[in-house]
Order: structure tokens, then sequence, then C-alpha cells
DNA sequence: CTGAAAGCGCTAACAA
DNA sequence: TTGTTAGCGCTTTCAG
């Protein structure tokens, strides 16, 4: 059943037909009327490709999202995709694993989708020009930036938080409860992720606060993982090293960390006081509740989808948005 | 850049090109080099719509997913991908939010991707003939079934637990602790969703067991959301009912429930015992650590791929497998 | 308001 | 081993 079909059911032409289609203007009435009842009476289903195929241009906006089932983008994913709608754009989503390249990824759609310009949903903090080069239309990054990579600020938009000054913000807490033997939980110390942005944050207070850095203190996983959080915290009290907090690099870490203590019979936060970053629904139902700076999801959201148009539409420049967080109490300091 | 750009640069015809780029035989080293290294100078990118129209085949085998952010689904995927992967077959993904149409979704993707069968991961049980007559592949149901439709068992397969048992089993375990005031707290009675079978589980144990069943002590919130649920259980909290336990049918629904427990000063499961169904990871982390009837995800995953797969070869014919739970104790029953 | 026809970028016979 | 060419199913000028 293709579109041939239905005009010569419908007795009109071709365009005629991917005129109602298309919702066009200029179609009689009873044009109209008997090329629906055909599409109608034969479950008529466009095909897709061709449609993207044959169109000159769209009115798409790429989203590419890192990890399918990280529930931090899903707040941020309707978010977008609602502002999209409402400048009168499509959102075109696209989620990839973790060993997909989200560059190639984008080069990809804005072929085969036409996007006018692209949202990435996290990403790798060190593009190069050189990779970025496969993309022509204007992008933003969302909850990242680019600070390990090489790229012209005046090439890319950005908003995201302060990863460093947030990590720095949590061991005050920490500092100011009177905390001082404050260990780190986190993916890699320098695996160029969002990790060793704020683990640059944690050494950057010790430091401010007169601490030295206790490598027995950082607990390295090598993922963002609950499960291997859990693990890892596990391995890491076996040592037996003192300490009398953790400061989390992610809402997700913080709680796979909450069940080893527990298990290991620490109270938290009374043997042990905890704090992540990131605010993530699922942390609030967590028995303490955890104590996290949490990242503005929906403005987050809405200022990436503001930047976007904005650049698409020729209006503003790139711009670089950094977000406040703020402290969800939680009931995991004390 | 298309594939005629490439065919003249490197100075072979375009269905050269379109050879080496898809990994024929019969082209020469010398020509496959050549067109390799245009491509790579030039970043060259074929356009998948174009692709999709010119095949006149594939090997896909197409997943539609109810729920972007549903973690249930996730190790499904998993397993799922990598089956197909295994089995020489190409996983073509597609989430779909909770106000989509599978049926709708399967049927574009069918004529888009060239599907050669389709797995849906989450769905109504009340498919009609008519609804997926706009289907012309083979297609199993993962997690669910027909229950409330009128399709023939020999037109589609499914693989799933038997929720009616499944929640008149978790009935049973509060019952042999020595519960009788056993509220239930569900999606809605009958919203016509697995819900509604597993409130059917629920009523039949009441039944066996010699319990009235008490409208009070069911707890209807309208979704499946956790937030939903800790409100909905918070209001129905301030009724007062009398209570000893609570079966969610739900794992995330379960945790919402906690919360407003903990909240209340109940202690689980000294005042109040409780279990789920689902076993999903997040609950493990609990405190305490949810007692639920786990669905044996990597089995339902291997066993849809399986069944499509000998759908496709023509193999087999269509089977509804009906796999066991399986209870992981927990700390919220005692 | 409608139709004819030329693409869109690629694949796949069919010849050579 | 290679090139020519006819589609794939739709959109979009351009005439009428």
């Amino acid at each position: 059943m293709t579109i041939k079909d239905i005009a010569r059911l419908a007795g009109v032409s071709v365009s005629t037909v991917s005129r109602v289609l298309n919702d066009h203007p200029d179609v009689s009435k009873a044009a109209k009327e008997k090329v629906l009842a055909i599409v109608n009476e034969y479950n008529y289903i466009p095909n897709t490709s061709a449609r993207e195929l044959g169109k000159s241009s769209s009115d798409n906006i790429g989203v590419v999202v890192r990890g399918m089932s990280n529930p931090f983008y899903t707040k941020i994913i309707t978010e977008v995709g609602a502002r999209i709608e409402n400048a009168g754009y499509t959102m075109v989503l696209q989620q990839i694993g973790t060993s997909d390249d989200e560059i190639l990824t984008a080069a990809r759609m804005e072929r085969d989708k036409k996007l006018l310009g692209i949202i990435f949903l996290g990403g790798k903090l060190n593009y190069t020009k050189e990779q970025v080069s496969t993309i022509n239309v204007p992008f933003v990054c969302c909850t990242f930036n680019n600070q390990y990579g090489n790229l012209d600020k005046a090439d890319y938009s950005s908003v995201c938080i302060d990863d460093n000054q947030a990590a720095y913000d949590a061991v005050e807490y920490l500092y100011k409860e009177g905390h001082r033997r404050i260990a780190v939980l986190l993916s890699g110390p320098d695996d160029g992720s969002v990790s060793q942005v704020r683990f640059a944050g944690y050494e950057r207070a010790l430091n401010d606060f007169g601490l030295d850095l206790d490598e027995n203190l950082i607990i390295s996983i090598n993922s963002f993982n609950i499960a291997d959080a859990y693990e890892g915290m596990n391995e890491w009290l076996r040592n037996g090293y003192d300490f009398d907090s953790v400061f989390a690099i992610s809402d997700n870490m913080a709680m796979g960390a909450m069940k080893a203590l527990r298990e290991k019979g620490k109270d938290i936060p009374k043997d042990v006081a905890l704090i992540a970053i990131d605010g993530i629904e699922a942390s609030e139902y967590m028995n303490p509740v955890l104590s996290t700076l949490c990242q503005p999801m929906d403005d987050m959201g809405s200022e990436a989808v503001k930047q976007v148009v904005g650049l698409i539409k020729g209006k503003i420049n790139h711009k670089h948005i950094v977000l406040p967080t703020t402290l969800r109490a939680g009931e995991t300091l004390r």
C-alpha cells in the first residue's frame, strides 16, 4: 500500500494525496474527504523513509541522550520536549548506549532527519574541533560542557551547573558539620568525565579547608552504577580506614553506598554523614532521605531549548549558561 | 555529500561505493581502499532514509517499549538486544510514551524498517483483532498477554509470569505470617492493565483464605508512579483504617508507599508488612530491602527472542509461555 | 484547486 | 570485478 495506490483508489493524483496527508491548504473539501476515507479504510501508513528523503527541509530539533535508563535525564527530556513543541518545532529523540558515539549519532541524524539544531543530553567533556566538524547545525550541550576539549567557546552552547563548585559546596557542608575525614566516592579520579570535575572540586575544598588529600579516602569504582557503587564501597570498607563522612559524586552512587554502610552497621548520619550531587527522584525515597545538591533539571531543559531555538533563528550567539544548584537537606547530614 | 560525490571523487561508480559500504564481496582491494579513503577524508555518512528505502529486505527485529524510563525493562532490553544480535539479526529499538499507540508504532516500523518480527515490551492487555490486523509480521508480547482482548491464541505469542497467581502468592505470604488486614496498593482495580490482573489474584486469595474484601483496604492511585504512590498512600493513611500489611502491585509503587508509612511512624515490617511484585534493582537498595516476587527478566528476554526468531524462520508456531516468579525475601516481611 | 514529472540518496538487478 | 539504470515511496516545483 503506497501513496500511489491511495491516489488510484481515491481517483486523484499522488500530489493531492500528499497534500491532504500533510495538511496543506489548497485542497478541495471533497478531495480531502475522499482521500481520508480511503486512507482509513485501508489503514494506510506513509513510509517515513520516503517522506524524509523527499522532503527538502524540516522543523526537527534533535536530542541525543546518553544512557537509556538514566533517570536523571527523564525529567529534562520531558521539559525539553514540551518546550520544543511549544516553540513550533518537532523533537527527534535518540537514546544511545554508553559505548555509542554521540557525535556520530548526531551527524547521522542531522543528515537523515534534516535537523535544524541539536541538544546533547549528557556526553563527553572532551570533544575536539575535528570531531564536531561533522556537525553543521548549532548544538548545545546540556548538563555538561567542553572543559577537557578544545572547542572554541563561540562554536557551541552549553547549560550546566558548576560541577567543581557543587562538589566544593558539598564538601563544605560536611566540613562545617565538623567532619574532617571525608571520603569521596567517584567513578575515576581522572576518567575525563564529570567525575573528574567533581573530584577537582573536592580537592580544592580540602585544600581550602586545610585538609590533606588522603589517597585512602578515595573510593574509585569504574562506573556510575548503583550496584558497582555498592560493591566498591563494600570492598573499601574492608580496609577499615578511618572516615567520618562520604561525598558521593552522584545520587545513584550514594544510594549504592548507603546500602553497604548500613550492612556494615554504620548509622547514617550518626556514624557516617553522606552528601551527593544530582537530586534524582529515587534518592528522595531512600531511608534516610539522601542529602544532595540538586541540579535544576527543568531550568536546564528550558534553557537548552531557548538556546537552540535562538541559534536556529539566528537571533543569538553561542552562550554558556551556568545554573545554580540547591540543597535538598535530606537526612544524611546531621 | 552523497554516494554520487564519493563515486566521482574515488573514480568509480556508485554501485561500487555501495558495495564497499555494505561489505559486499566482489570488490577489488584497490577499489575498496580508494573508496574508503575518500569516505574517511570527507567524513561521508550515508543517508539512512535512502538506504532503507532502496533496500528490498532487512534483518531487523523491532522492539517497542512502553515507558522511556521504566527500569523494569532495562534489563530485559539488554538481554533481548544481545540475543537478537546473537541470532544474526539487528534490533531496532523504539521507546514510546505512555500516551503513544504501540500498535501504530509497530505498524509504522514494520513498513519503514522492513521488520521481520516484533517484540512488544509492555503494552495493553486488550488488543483487538482489528487493531493488530495492521501488523503483518509475527509478534510476541513480553511481560504481558492479551487476556482482556479478543486475539486468537494462534495469532500471537507471549511470554510473561502468571500475574494473577503472583498476586495470589504475595497475599499468601502475608496471610501465612498471620496478617488478616491486608491492604492492596494498585493503579486501578479495573483499568485494564496488569494492575487489574493482580488485583484479581488478590481477590482470589482473600476468598480462598476466607477473608472478606474490604473496600477500605483498596488504595487506588491512577498511575504506576512512585510519587503518586507516596501521595496516595499518605492520603489513604489519614483515614485511619485498620490494616496490618500491604500488597503493592509493583515494586515502584511499594517504594513510594514505604516512605509514606515511615513518615507516619509505622515500622516496616513490625507494624506493617509489605510485599510487591517485580524485583527491580532499585528496590534492593531500599531500607528495609523490599520483599518482592521477582520476574525472571533475563529469561523473559531470551524466551521472547527465541520465539520471534523461531516464528521468523517459520520453524515454530505461536506459543504462550508462562515463567515462574521467585521470592526475594527482603526485609519487609517478618 | 489539481496533476505531471523531476528529484531525494541509495540498493540491486542486469549487462558487460 | 565493475558500471548502468531502474526503482524504493514520497515531496515539491511548475503548469494548467
